[in-house]
RNA sequence: UGUCCCAUGGUGUAAUUGGCAACACGUCUGAUUUUGGUUCAGAAGAGUCCAGGUUCGAGCCCUGGUGGGACAACCA
């Protein structure tokens, strides 16, 4: 229990409300200094960025009190969900490096209980059978200002609604025909105190049981004991059910009512969802753009989802590590994607072997470099970390550069290639523009003449002129082709779901995919599936799952900073 | 004409529980650099929504406003 056991404390943890909260509970030795949390999910579809914050929330908070986290999934209505999810879940949980206490869980293996308890409510006389309609009974609920009126079968007898619940049970009932109501205040301010369904009848087999139940739990009335039965101790979830928290207790006061006190008493804490520029995070939405063919599955590399971060080249740390920089609070607010961004561009700097790859090439010409002769130079693979080595990189009379970096008439301040202009290309030799061909018709450039200075062969120079402009290049010869799949933002709008008289797809950008064939560098025939890279200059890259030797497909995970494309 | 929650640089979070506001991202300089990347040095940018109150002292406590959000699914 001493909390200041540990060693050494990582001081970048930030410290939140939660922390505090948690600290208040051990300091009275609630639970006897336990803390277990969970994360819940209902399998009806893939994680987002937005459930990657509440996993590393809680299971870094298990860590850091040295608990556990749950994972349970909370399938308490058959019509939406599907095993396909509780797979895609685990998977995602796992990938983003968390390992949950004991068996996964499932809401549905405690429906036998759930049921008992819900006998014993009717028994208390604090639950009835309706035999309303859903309209009737929205209708009597009142609105948030004037109090709702008492269902007719209100007063039901035990008996009765005992029998009713049982034959609700049994099937003897069609779907809406009859519902199980806690009794609570149809007057109260909160309106999920008014009378608030328990069980409804679902004819319709489970993904994971089967037809062995046609009643299934609300959320309200399971949660909470899903969680008093697996004796988590807090029950981190989003703002929006702060209004059940009443409700949540109140289910929990039934149950144990007459019961002895229990070791463990969940409590639930709210925090604010994350929200990310430019992109949208409901479920709805983002099926719709899966649906309407506007991504290319759900696990589309500019999908916000678990799955397609993966595939765009983010890593589990750095998702980690932008839900600690994200932090915790309940006001809520939306995060600019430039943080995460820059969480993979940290990390990636680090791990990513720097590669050459001309993603817009244009052909250099070396007028005075031997035909046919074929150097090999060596390069650094990442001068990030010495450990990484180098390779050696076939160099020759003609290469491919960056379309972009060359201009007929630039200014002082491009530090690149142009006519008179001398420029290194990395690893190899200085050049000198000596011509240039243009396409008359069209204005594109077709070639760029130089000349080569032998004396400046990189590391072995003895040329200390100054060069500032340094290229990257892939030998013509030797250069691969690589389908490039540059990725940007989904939408052209900060907040593309929030405008009034507009839709979010008013908002999907042109311009988020675009295919090149690009010419890399010949190591790169060997990458395989999930690889990184920095293309050198360019941006740090993947290699896409669907990548063969044959056919080489590379994913722009994200840009490198460019602060000469804002100077212009 | 209800109940509850929230309010700190552009953005997101902190502030040892009352001691003149810190960190990250972003922005801007300069240096270094065989990546206009990285790294390093530095700068600008809030006086904590407003008005009162308590206090020697308030971003933290109290009152009242203002603004934003949540709540009326047989969804979770």
């Amino acid at each position: 229990m001493s909390k200041d056991n540990h060693e050494n404390a990582p001081e970048t943890v930030k410290t939140n409300f939660i922390h505090q909260e948690i600290d208040k509970d051990l300091a009275e030795n609630k639970n006897g200094g336990a803390v277990l949390t969970r994360f819940p999910p209902e399998p009806n579809g893939y994680l987002h960025i937005g459930h990657a914050k509440s996993i590393c929330l809680n299971f870094s908070l298990a860590q850091k009190y040295g608990g556990g986290c749950n994972l349970r999934f909370d399938d308490t209505n058959p019509v939406k969900e599907d095993v396909e999810y509780v797979d895609s879940i685990q998977e995602d949980v796992k990938w983003l490096g968390f390992n949950w206490e004991g068996e996964v869980k499932f809401a549905s293996d405690y429906f036998d209980q759930l049921y008992e308890w819900a006998v014993k409510l009717i028994k208390n006389g604090k639950a009835y059978v309706d035999d309303q309609s859903a309209e009737k009974i929205a209708a009597q609920k009142g609105t948030p200002t004037e109090p709702g009126t008492e269902s007719p079968f209100r007063n039901r007898s035990v008996e009765e609604n005992l029998d009713l619940f049982e034959r609700m049970k049994k099937g003897e009932f069609a779907a809406g025909e009859k519902v199980l109501r806690a009794k609570i205040d149809m007057a109260s301010s909160n309106m999920h105190m008014r009378d608030p369904l328990m069980y409804r009848i679902i004819h319709q087999s489970h993904h994971r049981i089967g037809d062995k139940w046609c009643i299934y739990p609300m959320y309200d009335f399971a949660h909470g004991q899903e969680d008093f039965i697996e004796g988590i101790t807090h029950s981190i979830c989003t703002l929006e059910f702060e209004v059940h928290r009443p409700l949540y207790n109140w289910f929990l006061d039934q149950i144990l009512d007459g019961e002895p006190v229990p070791e463990r008493r969940t409590r639930q804490i709210e925090f604010a969802r994350l929200n990310l520029n430019y992109t949208v995070m409901s479920k709805r939405k983002l099926l719709e753009l899966v649906q309407k063919g506007i991504v290319a599955g759900w696990d589309d590399p500019r999908m916000p989802t678990v799955s397609g971060l993966r595939r765009r080249g983010y890593t589990p740390e750095s998702i980690r590590n932008f839900a600690d920089k994200v932090g915790v609070a309940r006001r809520d607010g939306v995060i600019d994607v430039a943080l995460l961004e820059s969480c993979i561009r940290e990390d990636l700097n680090k791990k990513a072997s720097r590669v050459n790859a001309v993603v817009d090439p244009v052909k250099l010409i070396i007028t005075n470099y031997p035909e046919g002769q074929v150097e090999m130079v060596d390069v650094i693979n990442n001068p990030e970390d010495e450990s990484k080595g180098s390779r050696q990189l076939p160099f020759s009379r003609e290469v491919y550069i960056e379309r972009d970096d060359f201009m007929e008439d630039a200014p002082k301040k491009f530090f690149r290639l142009g006519p008179g202009r001398e420029v290194r290309l990395k690893g190899a030799y200085a050049v000198t523009c000596t011509d240039f061909k243009k396409n008359a018709e069209t204005g594109e450039i077709e070639g760029i003449y130089c000349t080569y200075d032998p004396e400046t062969k990189s590391g072995a120079t003895t040329v200390t002129r100054k060069i500032k402009g340094i290229l990257h290049w892939v030998s013509v010869e030797h250069a691969v082709d690589a389908e490039v799949r540059m990725y940007d933002r989904l939408y052209n709008h900060e907040a593309p779901s929030s405008q009034k008289d507009a839709d979010h797809l008013d908002f999907i950008n042109p311009d988020s995919l675009k295919i090149v064939t690009a010419k890399v560098e010949p190591s790169l025939k060997d990458a395989k599936p999930l690889d990184q890279f920095q293309f050198q200059r360019v941006g740090y890259f993947c290699v896409d799952k669907d990548s063969t030797s044959d056919k080489l497909i590379f994913n722009r995970t994200v840009a490198l900073k460019d602060s000469w494309s804002k100077k212009k």
